[in-house]
DNA sequence: AATATAACTATACAAAAGTATACCAATACT
DNA sequence: AGTATTGGTATACTTTTGTATAGTTATATT
């Protein structure tokens, strides 16, 4: 194949795909987006509990972070009017769906690890 | 369910899967990981065609990330004894594999987007 | 009136990631 | 001797991401 047909390809790969995947990386990179959604998604829901289930996060971390998943339509807001006020933040069907992405992280990562062991 | 049991199912989640995310995110994040790697599976393999068809990442970058990948057992560095030396980076089994991570980062970043149009 | 609790916010700072611009080394060609 | 080519490095920045530490608001409890 030419430089040039390689070039064209290239410039193929359809830009929604580029889009979805920088969606994908905007809304999964970074220190504490994955615990934070690991926790969610095994039904941790309060700040103080994500707090201190995630460990080491300041709440100024998981704060900003909580709001930027918002933005993103990963994760829900519900104020409860009790006293004291409760809040709870749980996945949309969109955040359930990382899960999948997730999946496919573990896969890549575990078979990765054994190959690079084997290899040295 | 009670908040002890849903914490310790939290702790159950096995270490090796945390590693695995991990190892997976160290190699697609960053601005330039995805670009660089499309690349090399389009059949891109020199440094200045690299550069070239990513467009407006530095050699600086570019250096430092084949570096990264490479040291990640994701990229193997060619060495070719011509005048002038050629150089090519290819992607090891592993580099090969992240096109199913991807294939799933494609299809949420695509379903999200339609549910986030539906949705306002 | 003092203390406790949930859910944060404010300010200042440090570290990591990325950019801009210029330069280098080896070899071959003219 | 001067120029071109490939494959990078070096230095000095700017921007983004994350940390540390303290404070705030609203209500209820003692």
């Amino acid at each position: 194949m030419s430089d040039l047909k390689e070039l064209l390809e290239v410039k193929k790969c359809p830009r929604q795909y580029v889009l979805a995947v920088n969606d994908t990386l905007n809304v999964i990179s970074g220190k504490w987006k994955m615990p934070i959604i690991a926790s969610l998604l095994y039904g941790i829901h309060r700040f103080k509990d994500l707090q201190e289930n995630i460990g080491k996060i300041t709440p100024r971390m998981l704060s900003k972070e909580l709001k930027e998943l918002e933005l993103n339509g990963v994760v829900e807001r519900k104020v409860f009017n009790t006293t004291p006020v409760r809040i709870e933040y749980h996945l949309t069907e969109s955040g359930k769906k990382i899960l999948a992405v997730m999946d496919s992280m573990i896969e890549w990562g575990l078979e990765h690890r054994e190959r690079v062991v084997e290899v040295g």
